[in-house]
DNA sequence: TGCATTATCGTCAGAATGACGAGAAAAAGG
DNA sequence: CCTTTTTCTCGTCATTCTGACGATAATGCA
């Protein structure tokens, strides 16, 4: 049997919320092609490795983990055959939601790593088109699912997962009417007990994630940019 | 540079209501591995293609073509290291809606291929997982988006619109009220002026598909599963 | 103490939903 | 020809959800 050989590699779609702002994973390229260019986090796969497996090493290489309050979830498949100049690579992207707290580190073939906010890159390869796939996917994701705690540390306060909100949508948002709608949403989250110390104003009750998988009813932005 | 070598294919969840029944078009193999085994269709990604277009060349092999009314998206990757005898093979999975219309004729490499409602089959490779994705992806696109449309032939009246849903989501949905929300929702469907003839009962007015990317409100389910 | 700030609770009108009644318009059958 | 059956379409009504916004609670700070 003859069929066509490929390369298959990783990137990763990394968000995460940094002073109200939707922020996103990048590295400088330390090899050709594209050397010096800004893209996306990612490699090649290993000869014994799930894909998945792939994504979270790749993640734990630039970030150090996708721990709790972390998500990971694949987002889709790249192929034009002209998208590297080396030959034939078939990508995998993946996108990762994380807290605000780690400060990313260079991999081995990266020049620089850092938080750059969403907006016209000039990113290699096409590396343009699934960041923006990645971040319409995460806009989305917050309307139907409770994975907008997974930008937030594991305890949290509602304030904080309406700024999730209003940083990956664009928008403000009513803080009584959303206070209303998180904690009435079955699973969405679930009280602690606790309650922040020390910060400005009335103190906040801390929560950490609901068990839910979907969000019924979902919280659905005004404007639909289809 | 040195890296693994892979395959790539790409594999179809061609889904289609017959009967009030959602049913997925299935091959039987012709080739090892898993030689007359049923499975989903498919093949390897040629050396110049793109991975859509090798989707939309297997649908057309496998049914005549993805045609008006038709749509075609990708689902996702697998790539487990032993998910195929042969070697490293990643796959990219296809979703695909299309109207009842098409017999379905074997493809080169296959002993036969036929509509089968979905269930418990012993799919080839990993694609029983393919295909519960598959569905699952069906059944939440039909809540935010108008693409039940795309199970139905160009004009199609609200009651067939509604079997729809129902045959996707096995579950029976009040005809009064879906004819008000259908009827309702902006740009999901869009009145032809015709209606049937012939048939028992009032006769139906006839709607095309409409220009909204999704709905909004969406179409909710009333027990989420997930 | 008074003020600014933020969190939380309540109220109210309008929209959307679910349950269901009832009429309209055809085929089918005596 | 007239009645029955079938299916489509329009209304009604109570309930729930949403958006807008007022009011109060509980803290830090001047």
């Amino acid at each position: 049997m003859s069929y066509p050989v490929f390369a298959v590699t990783v990137d990763l779609v990394v968000l995460t919320v940094r002073d109200g702002e939707l922020n996103v994973l990048l590295v400088q390229r330390g090899l050709e092609p594209h050397l010096n260019q800004w893209a996306l986090p990612g490699g090649f796969v290993h000869a014994d490795e799930d894909l998945t497996s792939a994504a979270r090493r790749e993640l734990g290489e630039e970030t150090g983990l996708d721990g709790p309050g972390g998500h990971l979830e694949q987002l889709g498949s790249y192929g034009d055959p002209d998208r590297d100049p080396r030959g034939r690579v078939v990508t995998v992207a993946y996108l990762a939601f994380l807290p605000d707290l780690p400060a990313p580190t260079a991999g081995t073939d990266a020049a620089a790593a850092a938080w750059k906010p969403i907006g016209a890159h000039g990113l290699a390869f096409d590396h343009d088109r699934i960041l923006a796939d990645g971040i319409e996917r995460a806009r989305s994701k917050l309307e139907y699912t409770p994975l907008a705690a997974a930008f937030c540390p594991p305890e949290f306060t509602i304030a904080a997962l309406r700024q999730v909100y209003e940083a990956v949508w664009g928008e403000k948002i009513d803080p009584r009417n959303f206070h209303r709608k998180a904690t009435t949403t079955p699973g969405f989250v679930e009280s602690t007990g606790r309650s922040t110390e020390g910060e400005p104003g009335r103190p906040a009750r801390l929560y950490r994630r609901g068990d839910a998988a979907l969000l019924n009813p979902p919280i659905l932005r005004r404007k639909l940019d289809g």
